[in-house]
DNA sequence: ATTGAGAGTTTTTTT
DNA sequence: AACTCTCAAT
C-alpha cells in the first residue's frame, strides 16, 4: 500500500485513493496519467476489489499494452481486463450475438472487406452514386453507426442527395452484413451497445460484472462507447475516465467533445481532478505548446507548468524541399549518435501523413540509421495473408461472403467473373449466402460445363477444411495451404515476389503457432482471428528497440521521446487539406500539432521544405499558418532554403548543392562513405538514354539494382517505360525510362 | 478465363 | 509516383 501511494503528489493521490463514485481526471500532456491510472487500479486491488471486477478501455492497443506492462509491475498476475473498445465490443458480441442477429462465429471485417462489400450493395441495387464516391457513403455510415442510427432510422435532411443514397444503401448493406454473420468495426460497438439497450438483464450483469469502469482518453469517445460505458455505470456508477479536450484528435471519426466536457452533468456528484503539472517537457516546449493551443477557441482554459529545466530554443527550420529536409535531419542525427550523445531510439519523427514517411525512410537508411516505421496494419493486410487467412474466415463462418470471394479464385482455379457474377445474382435472388448458392449448383444449371467443373471442386474442398476445423490454428493453416494449392502456386513459381511471399505465411505459421501455445487445450481459430483481425498499427512498436520511431502525429499519442522532429508543417499537410473548411475541423488539427509537440521531452524542431513533390509533382509550399502562432521567443527560426533555388528545375537535375547554410557539423557526417549505387541513383549525374534505344531483350544497367535484361517495353516518347528483369535480388522493375537512370550496356 | 496494357485516380488521421 | 480499375487481346 506504501509503495502505491508513494512518490505521488498530491493531485495524483487524490486521484488514485479515489475508490467508488465518479471520477473525472482532466490530464494535461505529460501529467503521469497513465502513472495515475494504474496505481489506483493496484490501489483498488489492495483494497479488495477484486480483478475481475475492473474493466480498462482504451482507444489503441497500444495503449492497452502498455497499461498491461506498467500494471503487471505494480500488481503482478491479476487478471484485470484491459483492451480497447473495440476488443471489449468483439468479446461480449461472441456471448450475446443471437440478440443482434448474429451468431457467436461471425467474421470482423476491416475497413477493407467493408468497403468492398459497400460497392458490392452499391452495384446490385444499381444505384447511381452521381458524384459521390463510395468512400463518403462509407464515411455517412460509419457516422451514423457511431451515432447509434440504425437503418432503419436513418433519415435523410430533405434535399440532401448523399443522404438519399445512404438511406438506400445502408439497409441493404447491413442486410448483406447480417446474411454473412458479418459486423464491421462500427458494428462492434453499435451492437454491443444495442445488446445494453434492449437488454437490461444483460446491461445488469454486466454493470454488476464490471464495477469498476475506467476509460482513457475520454475526450475521444463517440456516442456508442459514451453510451457502452455509460450503460455499465448505472447500479455502480464508478466511472472513471481520463482525458484532455487539447489532445482530442478523433472527430473524424466520431469522437465527440462534448462527452468529457459535459461528464460533469452526466454524473453531478463527480470528483474532478485536475493534474496540471508536466514532468516530461521542458519549460521551452510547453511553452509553444501552450501558446498554440491557446488559439483554440473552443476549449477548458488549462494552465500548464513544469519545473523542469528551461532547456534549448526550439528549432524552426525550413528546407529547400523534402529531400534536403529528411537528408539534414538524418546527418543531424546520425552525427549526434555517432558522437555518443544520443542513441537511435532517442529520436521520433512525426509527420501528418504516412505518405511522408518515404523520404525520411530512404534518408535514414543512408545514413545507416535503424528505425522502426509504424504503419497500419501492413502484415496483415497483406494479399497472400488475407487470402489465406480468407480460407480461415470462410472455414469459421461458411456464411462470410466476402471471404468467400477474396479466396475462390486465389490460387486461379477457373471461376472468373461471369460464373462469379452468375451465382451472386442467384444468391441475392434466393436470398442465399454464396457458399449456398455454389452448392445449389449441383441441382439448378446456372453455369456452363466449364465452371461447373471447378466449381463442385472448390465446394469440395471447403467441405474437406470444414472436417479439421477444430485443430490447432497452426495444423488448419497446414490444411488450408494444401488442400487450397495456393502453397504450391508460389514454391513453382520463380517470381522474387512469390518467393516473398511465401516467406510471409512462413511468419503467418509462426503467428499461428504462438497463439497455439499461448493458448493451450481447446483451440479456438475464432478467437486467433479475432486476435488478428482487431491487431492495431502500433502493435509491433517496441520501445525497447534501438531505433528512431517514425509515425503520423495521430500515431504519437501517449508517448514520449527525448527528442522530436515535428516535419513538413505546412498548409495542405498541417492543417490538412481536408480539414480546412471548418473552424472545428482546424481546431483538431491544432490539437493534433499539439499533441506532437508534447511528445518532446528535451529537444523538438519543427520543419518544412519550401518545395514539395506530392502525387509526382513539384509544388512551392505556404508555412503552416499554425508556425505564426508560435512564441518566436522560445525558438530559433533557421531558413536553409534561401540559397538552395532547387526549384529553378532544368529538364535535368543539377544536383542540389549542398547549402551553405548548412551547420558545419552536419557536413562532417557520415564520415568517410563512398557514394552509393542509390544516391546515384538519385541524385542522376547521367543524363538518360534517349527512351528509344531501348529494345526488347538488351542488357541494360541499373545503378542501384545491377544487371538485369529488358523484357517488356510500352508507351512512347518520355512516356516509354520497361521492364527489367534484374540478376539481383530486386527482381523486376518497371521504369519510365526517361526519369530512371537505367543505362544500356555497350557490349 | 486470364493476362496485360493503358487509363484513371488517389490519401488524412484508426479500430 | 504509385496504385487500382477497365477493357481488349490472347
Amino acid at each position: 500500500m506504501q509503495s502505491i501511494l508513494e512518490g505521488l503528489t498530491s493531485a495524483q493521490r487524490e486521484a488514485v485513493e479515489h475508490i467508488e463514485g465518479p471520477l473525472l481526471i482532466l490530464a494535461g500532456p505529460g501529467s503521469g496519467k497513465t502513472r495515475v491510472v494504474t496505481h489506483r487500479i493496484a490501489y483498488l486491488l489492495e483494497r479488495g476489489v477484486s480483478a475481475s471486477e475492473i474493466l480498462a478501455l482504451t482507444f489503441t492497443n497500444k495503449a492497452a499494452e502498455e497499461m498491461r506492462i506498467r500494471l503487471e509491475r505494480l500488481a503482478p498476475n491479476r487478471p484485470v481486463w484491459v483492451g480497447t473498445y473495440h476488443r471489449f465490443a468483439a468479446r461480449q458480441l461472441r456471448r450475446y450475438a443471437a440478440m443482434v442477429g448474429l451468431q457467436e462465429n461471425y467474421t470482423i471485417y476491416d475497413a477493407e472487406d467493408s468497403a468492398r462489400a459497400l460497392k458490392r450493395v452499391v452495384a446490385r441495387l444499381k444505384v447511381d452514386l452521381g458524384h459521390f464516391s463510395s468512400e463518403s457513403i462509407a464515411a455517412a455510415v460509419s457516422w451514423a453507426k457511431n451515432n447509434l442510427i440504425t437503418p432503419e432510422q436513418y433519415q435523410s435532411r430533405p434535399g440532401h442527395p448523399l443522404g438519399d443514397v445512404v438511406r438506400r444503401v445502408y439497409p441493404a448493406y447491413q442486410a448483406d452484413l447480417a446474411r454473412s454473420n458479418a459486423a464491421d468495426f462500427d458494428d462492434l460497438l453499435l451492437h454491443l451497445a444495442t445488446i445494453l439497450r434492449e437488454n437490461p438483464e444483460v446491461r445488469r450483469a454486466l454493470d454488476e460484472r464490471y464495477r469498476f469502469v475506467l476509460v482513457d482518453e475520454y475526450q475521444d469517445t463517440n456516442f456508442a462507447q459514451y453510451a457502452i460505458a455509460r450503460s455499465l455505470s448505472i447500479d455502480h456508477p464508478n466511472l472513471a475516465v481520463t482525458g484532455d479536450p487539447d489532445q482530442s484528435i478523433y472527430g473524424w471519426r466520431g469522437a465527440n467533445l462534448k462527452n468529457i466536457l459535459e461528464f460533469e452533468k452526466d454524473f453531478p456528484n463527480v470528483r474532478v481532478v485536475r493534474l496540471e503539472r508536466n514532468y516530461r517537457s521542458t519549460k521551452r516546449i510547453l511553452a509553444v505548446a501552450a501558446q498554440l493551443i491557446a488559439h483554440n477557441v473552443k476549449r477548458k482554459e488549462k494552465d500548464l507548468y513544469t519545473e523542469n529545466g528551461q532547456g534549448a530554443p526550439v528549432r524552426l527550420v525550413t528546407y529547400a524541399n523534402q529531400k534536403d529536409e529528411a537528408e539534414s535531419i538524418a546527418a543531424r542525427i546520425a552525427e549526434e549518435v555517432r558522437a555518443g550523445h544520443r542513441r537511435p531510439r532517442d529520436y521520433a519523427i512525426f509527420y501528418r501523413v504516412n505518405a511522408l514517411s518515404r523520404t525520411f525512410e530512404f534518408a535514414l537508411r543512408e545514413h545507416g540509421l535503424p528505425y522502426q516505421m509504424i504503419h497500419g496494419q501492413e502484415f496483415f493486410q497483406r494479399k497472400e495473408i488475407k487470402d489465406i487467412v480468407g480460407y480461415l474466415l470462410l472455414l469459421n463462418n461458411p456464411r462470410d461472403d466476402m471471404a468467400l470471394l477474396r479466396v475462390i479464385n486465389a490460387p486461379p482455379r477457373g471461376i472468373g467473373k461471369t460464373t462469379i457474377d452468375r451465382v451472386s445474382a442467384h444468391a441475392a435472388r434466393r436470398g442465399l449466402t454464396l457458399l449456398e448458392a455454389l452448392r445449389e449448383c449441383r441441382d439448378v444449371p446456372l453455369l456452363g460445363k466449364r465452371a461447373a467443373g471447378p466449381v463442385s471442386e472448390f465446394v469440395g474442398m471447403c467441405d474437406q477444411l470444414a472436417a479439421v476445423a477444430g485443430a490447432p490454428v497452426e495444423e488448419i493453416l497446414g490444411h488450408v495451404l494444401s488442400a487450397s494449392g495456393y502453397q504450391r502456386r508460389l514454391k513453382e513459381s520463380d517470381r522474387e515476389e512469390d518467393q516473398e511471399r511465401l516467406a510471409n505465411i512462413e511468419e503467418l505459421l509462426t503467428v499461428a503457432r504462438e497463439f497455439d501455445e499461448r493458448s493451450p487445450g481447446q483451440p479456438r481459430l475464432e478467437e486467433f482471428l479475432e486476435e488478428i483481425s482487431l491487431v492495431g498499427d502500433t502493435d509491433d512498436w517496441e520501445p525497447e528497440n534501438d531505433r528512431i520511431t517514425l509515425m503520423t502525429l495521430h500515431a504519437s499519442k501517449g508517448l514520449e521521446f527525448p527528442v522530436v522532429y515535428l516535419v513538413a508543417a505546412e498548409e495542405g499537410l498541417l492543417p490538412h487539406e481536408r480539414s480546412r473548411q471548418h473552424d472545428d475541423q482546424l481546431e483538431e488539427e491544432r490539437r493534433l500539432m499539439f499533441v506532437g509537440i508534447t511528445r518532446a521531452q528535451q529537444e523538438l524542431q519543427i520543419s518544412m521544405a519550401a518545395y514539395r513533390d506530392f502525387r509526382g509533382q513539384r509544388k512551392m509550399t505556404i508555412p503552416s499558418r499554425f508556425l505564426m502562432e508560435l512564441p518566436r521567443g522560445e525558438m530559433e527560426v533557421e531558413d536553409l532554403a534561401a540559397e538552395a533555388p532547387s526549384w529553378t528545375e532544368p529538364s535535368f537535375e543539377v544536383p542540389v548543392r549542398r547549402s551553405a547554410a548548412r551547420p558545419t557539423t552536419l557536413q562532417t557526417a557520415p564520415a568517410l562513405r563512398l557514394t552509393t549505387a542509390a544516391e546515384l541513383a538519385n541524385r542522376r549525374p547521367l543524363e538518360p538514354t534517349a527512351p528509344d534505344q531501348f529494345h526488347h531483350g538488351m542488357l541494360v544497367r541499373h545503378p542501384q539494382y545491377g544487371l538485369g535484361r529488358v523484357i517488356a517495353l510500352s508507351g512512347s516518347g518520355s512516356g516509354r517505360k520497361a521492364t527489367v528483369d534484374f540478376a539481383s535480388r530486386a527482381g523486376r522493375k518497371k521504369f519510365v525510362i526517361a526519369r530512371s537512370p537505367l543505362q544500356p550496356v555497350k557490349k
